[in-house]
DNA sequence: GTTTATGCAAATATTTTGCAACGTT
DNA sequence: AACGTTGCAAAATATTTGCATAAAC
């Protein structure tokens, strides 16, 4: 099933209802695999397919789709929040980021050796862990070669 | 060395100055291990010690606290940046925080199995890692078995 | 005495909300 | 036809900045 029909099936679920706005949202967000998009980055891209959106509806449906859990919200400490499709191998496991602290650039990981220390944590401290996220900071390839 | 003296140290080295402002702001810090404080909740607690303090020199001091690694910050997701001492068992490992999905409550967790993972990614990737901040989400031992 | 820091107020910037008009089911 | 959604503008919220005064070195 695409993001795209999976969004229409929770949409009528939830008696809420598919339109133009939310489509084209869930869309530009679908082309932009592995971008970190603020609300204001994904309004000018939508505003390009339909020029009359608002940004509030911009930030409404970003926040359902969050709730649907169709997007992933992330923080580069930099005072907006970021957006980006959830699970893009449909595997259900989450992408983790790494943060170059020397030119900004964010790389994306899929790591599995998580799951083993999720097990270790919920034996140890009895929380059942549904989700994570991570990020790494330090210095990617290029810019480690330069220090 | 305690906090704070490491905290002289450093201003020195950069040839800022050591003021009460900044000495009650860590101060209060310290005093609140495992809490998550706003700018706000800080500035209320250190208006008990100092009541003509503005919150600007809230928010500059925790920035340079920042800068300085004396402290982390951490998003919950709320629109609130938090505060909290960075490297409270001296070992220069962070910790890192379990999020309970039901009732909000923060636990915070040291996890050494990360430095596997940490080895793994740096082979992969050529990514030198520094540092790292580790969300989990999930549901807390007395949460889960009200569920 | 020089330079950095503070407090206040105003400015910025992001996100949210109220409401009348509109679109979807 | 009923009800959810949109766009606009205004409001709310968190954080930053300019500047004159005060404090630290």
């Amino acid at each position: 099933m695409t993001n795209m029909e999976h969004f229409k099936e929770l949409l009528k679920n939830k008696g809420l209802k598919m339109t133009t706005q939310r489509g084209i949202i869930l869309e530009v967000l679908s082309e932009c695999p592995n971008q970190h998009l603020t609300a204001e980055d994904i309004y000018e891209l939508v505003r390009k397919k339909q020029p009359e959106i608002g940004i509030a509806t911009v930030y409404r449906t970003l926040q359902l789709l969050s709730e649907l859990e169709l997007i992933d919200t992330l923080d580069l400490d930099d005072g907006f929040v970021r957006y980006e499709l959830a699970g893009t191998d449909g595997s259900g496991h989450h992408h983790h980021h790494l943060i170059c602290m020397s030119c900004g650039k964010v790389l994306e990981f899929e790591e599995d050796l998580l799951e083993n220390l999720e097990e270790k944590i919920e034996l140890t401290t009895g929380f059942k862990i549904y989700n994570h996220k991570v990020k790494m900071y330090g210095y990617c390839k290029d810019c480690k070669e330069k220090l």
